[in-house]
DNA sequence: CTGAAAGCGCTTACAG
DNA sequence: CTGAAAGCGCTTACAG
C-alpha cells in the first residue's frame, strides 16, 4: 500500500508538504499541489486511518451507544442509526456500533482505547448509567433522551411532552371529556424510559387541567396478551368517546379489535396516535397523529456532537425538537 | 492518559515486556506480570487504538456495509446489526457501520484506510457491484446472501428456497391444490433482492412440480394500496383454499381483511407464512410458519468472517442455514 | 512556499 | 525470562 512517503518521492517533494496538501492547513503552491494530486491518484493514496490517529489523537469516530436488546422490536431504532450514520458521514465522521450489554462498560472501552471522538447515547433513561461512563471520559458525549439531573452533557430528543398535550388538546378541542389512554407496558416504565415517562405525564396532567376523564391502560408486552387487554378496555368503557394510543402493537391491532366490536372510526370513536414515520408508512393506520420522524433528532444529536468535539467547552445544549400532528380526520366533533 | 512507557517504568520493566505481558505472545515471569498487572490497574491503562492498529496493521473492527435506506422498514434489519455487534465483540472486534449511499465507495474507504480488517455484507443482491469492491480490498469479505457468479466470497444465508419448498409441501400434504402467494412487492424484485427471489423461485418451483395451482399476487409498497390488492386477490380467487404470506405488512392487515370477509382460519382458508422471528413476537400472528431467527446468519457471518482474517487462504464457505418451520394448526386438512 | 526531524504509542525482530 | 531499538505512517512545531 502507497504511505505518505511514496507520493512525496513520487512529487519529489518532501512528506510534509504532501501532508499539508492534503490537510490545506499549510499553503501549498499550485504547482506542487498538482504534482502530488497526480501521484495521489496514480499510487492510489489513502492515508493509513490508525496513524492519522496516533499522530492526532482523533479517530474522526463516533460512538454509538445503542442498548443491547436484539429480542425487543423497536420499529424507529434502525432509523435512527442510519439517520445518525448519514449524518455523521457528512460530517466527515465514521459510526461506531457499541452494543456491549453494559453499555457504561462499553462506553469506557472505546473511550479510554481513544478508538473515538465522543459518543452519543440512544434511549437515554431516567436514571441513566451511561451518563457517569459519559462524564468520566476524556471524549464527549451527546445523549438522545433526557436523564434525571443531567446538565453537563448535551440533550436532544423529540419533545414528547408537548406531543402529549398536544394531543390532549385537540381531543379536548373537539369536546371529547372521557378518553382511553393505552400506553406502553408497565415494563417499560418500571425501566425508566424517559420517552414513555414525559409523554404519559403530559398526557395525565394535560387531562387533568382540562377536567377530563382519562383511563390508563398498559398494553403488555406479549402481543396475545395485548389484544385482550386493549379489548377489555374498550368494553369496560363504553362511555369513552376516544382513544389516544402510545403503543405501536396496540395501534396494529385496533382496526382489528373495532371490526370486532362494530365500532367505527371516528363515528362511534375518535383515535389519536404518535409513532414513528416510518410505521405509518408500512401500516394502514390512517388515524390522526403525531408521526415522529426521527430525523431531525439524530441529525441535530450528531451535530452537537461534531460541535462538541470540536468546542469542548461552551454552554452545555438541551434542545427539544418540537412535534408536528397530521391530521387525519379521525376525530369527531361531539 | 497512561501509556504503556508509564506502566513499564512504574512496573520497573522495559515496553517490550508489558506489551509481551498482555498479549501473551511471550512468557513473563508470575512476579514481573504481578507488578505489570498492579502497574495497569494503578495508571487505569487501556492501550492506544490508533497506535495498536499502526503497528499491526489490524484495527480489530470488522465494517458492517448496510444498504442506505433510512425510510424503509425492514424489521429484521437491527436484530442483524445487533446480532452481528455482539457475536463480533465475543470475538474480540469491533463493528463499524458503513450506510454510505454508495456501498461499494464505502467500502473502498474503509478498506484503503487500513480502517477495518474485513467487512461483512449485508442484503446482498443477486448482482450487487459491492462484490467486486470487496475483491479489490485487501481485507476479506463476508455475504450474508448470494451474489450470482460469486464463487471467491464466503456467503451464508437462510435456506429461503428450502422454505418456500417446506410451506408449499405442508400445504400439499394438507391435500391444499390452489393457493394465492402474497409476495413482496414487484420493486423489490426488480432490486434484485436475492431472498424475495429464491423463496418465490421454490414456491412457483414446487407448486408447478406438486401440479397445484398458484396465483402469486405481489403487494404494494404504499400501505393502503396494498390492503386494496391482497382483498381484490381474496375476492378474486374464491376456489382457493390456501394462502401462502412472504410479505410483512400484508400479514399484519390480514386478520383485518379476513374479518371484513367473514373468512375464519383455518375452517374458510388456511394460512403459512415466512418472517422474521421478532415480527412474530411483536404481532398477534398465530399462523403456521418459518419463523426464522436472524441469530444464526448473524453469528455465523461473523464468525466465518473472523475465520478468514486470520485464514485468508483455505476454500470458499457457502453455508445455507436450514429453515424451522412452526406449525400453530393455521391449516386445516382437505 | 517548503523541508528535515521529532514524536504520537504501540509491536516485534534481535540480542542476551 | 527480559531489554534496547527500530519501525509502523502519519502530523506538526521549528527553521529557512
Amino acid at each position: 500500500m502507497a504511505t505518505i512517503g511514496d507520493v512525496a518521492d513520487y512529487a519529489g517533494v518532501a512528506r510534509s508538504t504532501v501532508s499539508h496538501a492534503l490537510s490545506g492547513k499549510r499553503p501549498v503552491s499550485p504547482a506542487t499541489r498538482e504534482r502530488i494530486n497526480e501521484a495521489i491518484a496514480i499510487l492510489q493514496f489513502t492515508a493509513n486511518a490508525g496513524a492519522k490517529a496516533l499522530a492526532t489523537s482523533k479517530s474522526s469516530i463516533m460512538g454509538l451507544i445503542v442498548p443491547f436488546t436484539p429480542e425487543e422490536f423497536a420499529p424507529a431504532t434502525m432509523q435512527y442509526v442510519l439517520l445518525v450514520s448519514e449524518t455523521a458521514r457528512n460530517l466527515g465522521y465514521d459510526v461506531l456500533m457499541v452494543t456491549d450489554v453494559d453499555g457504561a462498560g462499553g462506553i469506557a472501552r472505546v473511550t479510554e482505547s481513544n478508538l473515538v471522538d465522543g459518543v452519543l447515547l440512544m434511549d437515554v433513561k431516567r436514571h441513566d448509567d451511561r451518563v457517569a461512563s459519559v462524564l468520566h471520559a476524556r471524549q464527549p458525549g451527546v445523549l438522545v433522551g433526557f436523564a434525571e439531573g443531567n446538565d453537563l452533557l448535551d440533550s436532544v430528543d423529540l419533545d414528547f411532552a408537548a406531543a402529549g398535550r398536544m394531543l390532549v388538546r385537540h381531543l379536548y378541542d373537539f369536546g371529547h371529556r372521557h378518553v382511553i389512554f393505552l400506553a406502553f407496558p408497565e415494563e417499560l416504565f418500571a425501566q425508566n424510559v424517559g420517552f414513555a415517562w414525559r409523554f404519559r405525564d403530559a398526557v395525565v396532567r394535560s387531562a387533568e387541567e382540562l377536567g377530563m376523564t382519562l383511563v390508563t391502560v398498559y398494553g403488555g408486552t406479549d402481543p396475545v396478551d395485548r389484544y385482550r387487554v386493549v379489548g377489555d378496555a374498550l368494553d369496560a368503557n363504553p362511555d369513552a368517546t376516544a382513544l389516544l394510543v402510545h403503543n405501536e402493537g396496540a395501534l396494529v391491532d385496533l382496526p382489528m379489535l373495532l371490526a370486532e366490536r362494530r365500532l367505527s372510526v371516528p363515528q362511534d370513536l375518535s383515535v389519536v396516535s404518535i409513532f414513528p414515520d416510518q410505521f405509518g408508512a408500512m401500516f394502514s393506520l390512517p388515524y390522526t397523529a403525531v408521526e415522529a420522524s426521527p430525523r431531525p433528532v439524530a441529525a441535530r444529536a450528531v451535530e452537537l456532537l461534531a460541535l462538541r468535539i470540536a468546542e469542548p467547552d461552551g454552554p452545555v445544549v438541551r434542545e427539544l425538537i418540537p412535534p408536528v400532528l397530521v391530521d387525519r380526520g379521525s376525530t369527531r366533533a361531539l
